[in-house]
Formats: C-alpha cells, sequence, structure tokens
DNA sequence: TTGCAAACTTATTAGTAAATAAGTAATTTA
DNA sequence: TAAATTACTTATTTACTAATAAGTTTGCAA
C-alpha cells in the first residue's frame, strides 16, 4: 500500500508546520519536495487553511489508534509511551501540534480552531483518564486534582519541545523525567 | 517623556508578535496604526530581524528592572509577582515571548537566536536562585533540584498562555494556582 | 466506444512582502 | 551660517504568495 499524494501532502505539511510555524511555509515547499505542482496541492486543498483542518484531523487518527492501542496497558506504561512519543517529537527537531497551532491561533479560520480545539480536549481528557486510573490504583501520588494534573504534564511536556530549541536538549530529559518522578513515588 | 517612534514601533512589534506570531505580521501592519510609511520602519529597523533583536533587547531590560525590584523581596512574593506578570500577559490575550520566538525559531537569524537565548537564561537562572533560596529558608518544598524545578514551572505558565487560546481561561488559573500549592504546603 | 470523473499540469493573476534608493524638512553642530 | 545629521516621505523594485481558470492524461463504467 504505497501512501496516497494526499497523504504526503498531509505528512509534509504537518512537518513544515511543526518545524517552521504555519506562516513560515507555502504551497511551494511543499510541491516542491513532492515534484508536482504548486495546483496541485490546491487541487487536494483549495486553500491552505483546509489543509490545516486535514492535518488537525490526521492528528486526530493517529492519537484515536494510539489510544485503542493502549488501554490494555496500566496507567504507568500508558504515561511512559506518551512521554517517549514527545521524545521522538523533540528529537526531530519538530515542536507539539498543539503549541505551534496556538502561537498562531489567530491568523486560523475557524473551521480550524474547531478541529485543534477536539484533538486538545481528547488528549486532555485521555491523561486525566489516565491519571484518574492511576490514583485510584494507588500507583500515583499527586495533591491536585487530575484534570490540573493532566494539564501540568501536558503543558510541562509540549512547552519542552519549544523551550530546548533554546536552551538544548539536556533540558528535555530532566524535565521529562521530572514528570515520573514527582508522580510515581 | 514622550514615546520615540523607535520604542513605539519595538512595542507595537512585540505586540503583533505574541499576539498573531512573527510570520503572521508585516511592517504595514506597524507602519499603518503609527501613521508612518513603511520606509520608516525600515530606517529603525533595516530588516525584521532587526526589529526581532530589538525586541528581544526590549524583554532583557525590562527583566532586569524587574529582578531589580523584586530584589529585596522574599521567594514566595517573587514568585507570585512573577505568576502575576504572565496572568496579565493571558489577559492581554498574548502568548509568553519565549514560546512564541521558539515556534518559530527556524525563520530567526542566528543574531535573534542569541539574543532571545540571552533573555531565556536570564529568566531561569532567575527562577532557579528564588527557589534555592525558598527550599534554603524552608519555604518551599520539591523533590527536584532548582534548575528542573525551574523549567517545570516556566513550562507551565508559558505552555499555559498558549493552551488557554485552545481549552479557555479557567485552566489559566488552574495551573498558575498548581504551581504554587505544590511548592508551599 | 463513449463518456466521465480523478488527478493532475500549464499558465496566469492579483495581492502582498521585505527592502532600498532618492529626496526633503527640521534640528544640531562646527 | 554653513554643513552635517536625524527622522522621516515618496516612489519603486524584486520576489513570493495563495489562488484559479483552462487544459491534459489516465483509468474505469455504462
Amino acid at each position: 500500500m504505497s501512501t496516497s499524494t494526499r497523504e504526503k501532502i498531509i505528512q509534509l505539511g504537518d512537518d513544515l508546520l511543526r518545524k517552521q510555524g504555519f506562516n513560515a511555509f507555502s504551497y511551494a515547499d511543499i510541491s516542491k519536495p513532492l515534484h508536482i505542482k504548486n495546483a496541485a496541492v490546491h487541487y487536494h486543498f483549495p486553500s491552505k487553511q483546509d489543509l490545516a483542518v486535514a492535518i488537525a484531523q490526521w492528528h486526530k487518527d493517529i492519537f484515536n489508534r494510539f489510544s485503542d492501542k493502549m488501554s490494555n496497558k496500566e496507567p504507568k506504561d500508558r504515561l511512559k509511551t506518551f512521554l517517549n512519543f514527545y521524545h521522538s517529537i523533540h528529537l526531530s527537531e519538530k515542536v507539539d501540534i498543539i503549541g505551534a497551532f496556538a502561537t498562531d491561533w489567530h491568523s486560523l479560520e475557524p473551521k480550524v480552531q474547531a478541529e485543534v480545539q477536539e484533538f486538545t480536549e481528547m488528549v486532555i481528557e485521555w491523561l486525566s483518564d489516565l491519571i484518574q486510573e492511576g490514583l485510584n490504583a494507588g500507583q500515583f501520588q499527586t495533591s491536585q486534582n487530575a484534570r490540573t494534573t493532566a494539564l501540568r504534564i501536558l503543558n510541562s511536556i509540549f512547552a519542552s519541545t519549544q523551550l530546548v530549541r533554546i536552551t538544548g536538549s539536556h533540558d528535555f530529559t530532566r524535565v521529562k523525567n521530572s514528570i515520573l518522578e514527582e508522580l510515581i513515588n
């Protein structure tokens, strides 16, 4: 099963979005590496905002598959896999999709914003559930409620993909380890 | 003492950078509201990267003044004032300058990156010192070392200015309060 | 075999971007 | 008071951007 042009555009668009920012790449940056014409990109995604919608939906799909695959694992392992996933984002010199969209928020059309909102709530809820489960099972400890803890973990880890661009890699591992250490004791 | 055109450009540039993103605003967005011509902006800042340098330096100046003014206060109050400062960023619908620069990192010239790096290290060191002081005085508690705690606080609060654009205001207060509660017990 | 839809290319447009050269008016300095 | 400097404006250039209209090719369906 070879990847369709449409799929390739989404993946490259996502890459550019998270490496350079939504307003820092153009359709030429997509068409050239794929050896297609600018108009071919517009055929699949008439406007850049349509592409942004597709990218956000793609992340929802990926996250749903991830979440399904993890459902039988215990909270601690789910969280570790989640953090490792962010580690791979960091290694590929991208930032997290949530932060990438958030900084360019006011240049996004409502239809894009709605998709990003849906994706973000999915992640927060998944994290909250995981934490609540871990608390119930006595695996985790925290003085805050599940959603607040989820928010702080999400914030810490997605901000790290941004901050390490400035301060360097060592700080990513510091933060990643501290999230687990703080919760599991 | 009236504000110079140069100062006005920096302040408006900072505003646009943190509301829309570095690649989402143009010199026209600056010249129009100030009732000057596009070329006048180029007179003060020949290139957009020069403006970015000036914005980063301006933040260093502000932070230095802030840091001086706070130097005689105790750690807890310094941290509270710091968090309140971020609350005002959130209320004005901007994101933090660190995150704003980080997402557009690869479209910034080395001279801009160097200024941003210097500013960011200033903030991290100031936070680390504050936390270490609080730990020594028995005011704070944490299982991590000072720098790691500083990184997690900075990440949590600057990511919050981004995340709340997506999820809404209530989550900002949640995170802000949890930072203090976790440290002071 | 004809028709039609999908997936493109060719060619073009209207708009905006950053940047610069050349000129001007007002103020400061020698 | 002449010359230089500051802080602009006018005018223009080059380059790129998203977007679209009008073909072309290929494969499938009636």
